[in-house]
DNA sequence: ACTACTAGTAAACACCCGCTGACTTATGCG
DNA sequence: CGCATAAGTCAGCGGGTGTTTACTAGTAGT
């Protein structure tokens, strides 16, 4: 805009003049930023509200640069769930067995310190109606709830019953994140903690009652 | 689809040629079609998916309808989840509160006899970006829960335990109806009577655990 | 310093959306 | 019948969408 193309800074244009790691023009870094604020976006307010030239202005770049990066914004959307189903799938293999109701409450009340655990739940129930993105949901979802229909009793109504826990857990994060019901929207990890636990000991526990 | 009223047969013009009561150019009877059909699209694949072109192909009548008898789509979607509130609410005084977990599971499996049921819970989740149609989601989600907290015993954090079996529900038939999660989503009201009254006990009954 | 290459930009394209105004056709009433 | 009125249709408008093409500007290799 005023930067007239003339020789204004006469530093010394061997090295770069400025403090440290502060690199201008770095695709990984631009595309790592669209990721994250385009998931965001999505996450929120799902597929089809969320534009494209909404996601590249919050991410400070250009509109087209999404087509480079991601081919579409179907391929953007593409790679946000894959990112998050990744990243669901690792932190849900090291959680033991035996801390599912802890473990669900957590996630549940963002706890973690960048607030961005619910966010990629949030965005297994947003769909943009393309086939393979709905497979990679499935998967992730069938994946959970077989890990945490183990940790009950083998009955053959196991799966169900953790389908359920999770279907509840997703219930919970839409209400909280998307709704804002109070109390529930307003409530702590603390304050979740009992209430969950006796939904998954009356789901899945060993000693269950029926 | 097939019932074109275009001038096929030259019957006598003076008199309706057809049976009986059959009106071609009923105003109410293609407005609450079109609410009909606006409703299970909504509820299905949400709001900003949804075009106004499709509702009136889909209903049979054309585009402009939408606007003359609801102003606009955002009207419609609002016409849509009022209807879907009232009905909501009547059934919901209508149930007896220690039927709940059975009455939960009749909403949750779809048993009514045209499938409607669930469709309008669905469309409590889907959002146009409206503050008034917000309010009117999150009064009978309020009401509802309410309503249920009455059910268990007058703890201070009885309504935070039936807003969590409310969004269980919902959550349930999310999973079931719009991600179609297996075996869940094919279960049976038998199947899902035993693991949706264990949840219900566990959260809301009054000699629960904890 | 010159050049090849890549990150990033600007502008426009083609399309589809919700909506509208003028028009056509059937019904009800005198 | 004649006609006023409501029900329904048609074609098109602005506007916003995702995407592309042509361009500029930094950066690294020699």
């Amino acid at each position: 805009m005023g930067t007239t193309p003339g020789p204004v800074m006469p530093i010394t244009p061997g090295r770069a003049p400025l403090p440290a790691a502060r690199r201008p023009r770095d695709a990984e870094r631009t595309r790592a930023q669209l990721l994250a604020v385009a998931t965001a976006r999505f996450a929120r307010n799902g597929y089809a509200t969320t534009t494209v030239r909404d996601i590249a202005d919050e991410a400070g770049v250009n509109v087209a640069l999404i087509s480079r990066y991601f081919t579409s914004k179907e391929g953007l959307f593409e790679a946000c769930l894959a990112a998050a189903v990744t990243e669901i799938r690792r932190d849900s293999d090291d959680t033991p067995l035996d801390r599912l109701a802890a473990a669900l409450t957590r996630r549940i009340a963002c706890p973690d310190r960048d607030g961005r655990l619910p966010e990629r739940f949030l965005l297994l129930l947003r769909t943009s109606g393309d086939q393979h993105t709905e497979d990679m949901r499935l998967g992730v979802l069938r994946s959970i709830s077989e890990r945490m229909a183990a940790a009950g009793p083998g009955d053959n109504s196991a799966l169900l019953r953790a389908q359920i826990v999770l279907s509840a857990a997703l219930g919970i994060i839409l209400m909280r994140g998307s709704l804002g019901l109070q109390p529930l929207a307003g409530a702590t990890e603390q304050d979740l903690a009992a209430p969950v636990s006796d939904l998954v000991n009356a789901l899945c526990a060993k000693g269950r009652t029926s």
